[in-house]
RNA sequence: GCACCGUUCGUCUAGCGGUUAGGACCCCGCCCUUUCACGGCGGUAACACGGGUUCGAGUCCCGUACGGUGUACCA
């Protein structure tokens, strides 16, 4: 059987990070065993429901390289692939649990319950849904339930777990998980609105799309006996589950907004690159078995194993994450990355330049920053006809310096950029003249060119920079 | 509280009975470079604790501690 596992994100907000690598770990799964990866809308919370928000999150895993073989988006012949375009299904499977018995109706309004939790809570007990002493049908009889359901009055639909036995199944990334059915609460299956809720509305979905490995976060994992109970009371076989491990904040709670960007929109807007977040994100819970750490999203499609996935959950370490980017950065296409510096450029109000000099900037400068768009900062110096105002301190020490003042005197009329050796021996000229060694100028040379005590190599900068504005520079401070 | 899950350097992790407990990020030192960075070399740093099982335990079992998740007419 082919393999077929689903994303199912319920459309209330932007696409978290935890999110990104839950569904990248289920496309790397379907398509190192050739299977489909479905994309399912789980909106069956209308209180919950954000405008444009499956588009925002489609569009995040697109740029992230996660696609769907089905899916509201691209179609499919399992569809719909909305849960709220799917409601009479869920009503005549909750219907056709009613007629063997697994589930039963309740009355209960939302005071009696928490009049109940808060019965139970005093008494120390686990508050759970006391079947027995609730107004359902059980306490009330076939009889009074029909009269309640013939008036029209609210109701729910409910699993009937059964009390006495064990609920057990195989985690893939677990093992065995076994839980006391008197520990599971009757799961709300139908909603007073007449919506679903998650649990019924993802298994019966799960079942009739055909899904073959559920693989979602370890949050879920409380809620799966309850999940394998329900595939029982439908007399379905369960798909395989495989509970992956939360990604953390630094003080291992939940990753959250609160620590930092969790949102893929803002790693996005902070100029991540989409292959140095896939690649990281992979290794946050699962590694090769080796000691390689970079993989394009092929080779992780190749190399994964739900085997090789971890426990424990793993705290989201930015600083490693903008280390890889910066990898990236240095590996990258310099022509590729020039285009997509460009328009950021003009943002900033540089005068047009040649997409050749930007990406011969940025192979000069990438190594020494973490992300592209740093570039435009560290080198504004190329891109830009004025230089950041100079410290008046720093000013001042350089205008105090007599040799160097005099070289710069003298460049202006003999400064020589055809190469890097022509360049030198055109300093070294003025600066034995001066009576200093040339080395001793380099750095207070870079400041006057550059506005910066750091940089590259200061020919292949100069040269950027081109001899008409390094003249410029040179006149202006010697002059 | 109860249930489930987890626990190897600060962080991500390798390890699947016998290892000087390995790698990566971070940090530190040295080299390269009259700058910064990259790179190279080196260093600091971990098996939560207690019992078993075994000739031998980070690896298997049981407790304890700690942590996380769940406990909704949310997903």
């Amino acid at each position: 059987m082919s393999v077929r596992v689903r994303f199912a994100p319920s459309p209330t907000g932007f696409l978290h990070i935890g999110s990104l690598r839950t569904a990248l770990y289920n496309y790397l799964f379907a398509k190192h065993h050739g299977g489909q990866v479905i994309l399912r809308i789980e909106d069956t919370d209308r209180t919950r429901f954000v405008q444009g928000a499956m588009e925002e999150q489609i569009a995040m895993l697109e740029w992230a390289g996660v696609t769907f073989d089905e899916g509201p988006h691209v179609g499919g012949s399992y569809g719909p692939y909305i849960q709220s375009e799917r409601f009479d299904l869920y009503r005549e499977h909750a219907q056709a649990l009613l007629a063997n018995g697994t589930a039963y109706y309740a009355f209960d309004t939302a005071e009696e319950l928490d009049a109940m939790r808060a019965r139970q809570q005093a008494a120390g007990i686990a508050p759970r849904y006391d079947r027995s002493a609730m107004r359902n049908q059980y306490t009330l009889g076939d009889q009074e339930t029909a009269r309640l359901l013939a008036d029209g009055a609210h109701h729910v639909i409910r699993l009937a777990v059964p009390l006495t036995r064990d609920v057990r199944y195989t985690d893939l990334v677990r093992g065995d998980v076994v839980v006391q059915g008197r520990e599971i609460d009757d799961q709300i299956l139908l909603k007073s609105d007449g919506f679903p809720t998650y649990h019924l509305a993802n298994v019966v979905d799960d079942h009739l799309m055909a899904i073959t490995h559920v693989i979602r976060a370890e949050e879920w994992l409380p809620s799966t006996p309850k999940h394998v109970l329900l595939y029982e009371a439908f007399g379905w076989t369960p798909p395989e589950f495989a509970h992956v491990p939360l990604l953390l904040n630094a003080d291992r709670s939940k990753m959250s907004k609160r620590h930092g960007d969790v949102m893929v929109s803002d790693f996005r807007k902070r100029g991540y690159m989409p292959e140095a977040l896939v690649n990281y994100v992979a290794l946050c819970g699962w590694n090769p078995g080796t000691t390689e750490e970079f993989f394009t999203i092929g080779e992780l499609t190749e190399r994964f194993a739900l085997d090789r996935v971890h426990k424990a959950g793993a705290v989201f370490d930015y600083r490693k994450l903008e280390w890889m980017n910066a990898e990236y950065l240095r590996k990258a296409d310099a022509a590729l990355l020039a285009e997509q510096l460009l328009p950021v450029l003009s943002e900033r109000g540089y005068p047009f330049i040649d997409l050749d000099t930007v990406a011969a900037t940025i192979t000069l400068l990438r190594e020494r920053v973490h992300f592209l768009a740093d570039i435009a900062d560290f080198g504004d110096y190329i891109f830009g006809d004025t230089l950041a105002a100079l410290d008046a301190d720093v000013e001042a020490s350089l205008r105090a310096n007599d040799a160097l003042v005099q070289v710069c005197k003298g460049l202006v009329g003999t400064l020589d950029l055809s190469s890097s050796e022509a360049f030198k021996a055109s300093v070294e000229q003025h600066a034995v003249a001066a009576g200093v060694k040339p080395g001793s100028l380099m750095k207070p040379l870079r400041m006057v060119l550059t506005h910066r005590d750091v940089g590259a190599d200061l020919y292949t900068t100069l040269a950027l920079i081109g001899k008409e504005r390094c003249i410029a520079r040179l006149a202006s401070f010697a002059g």
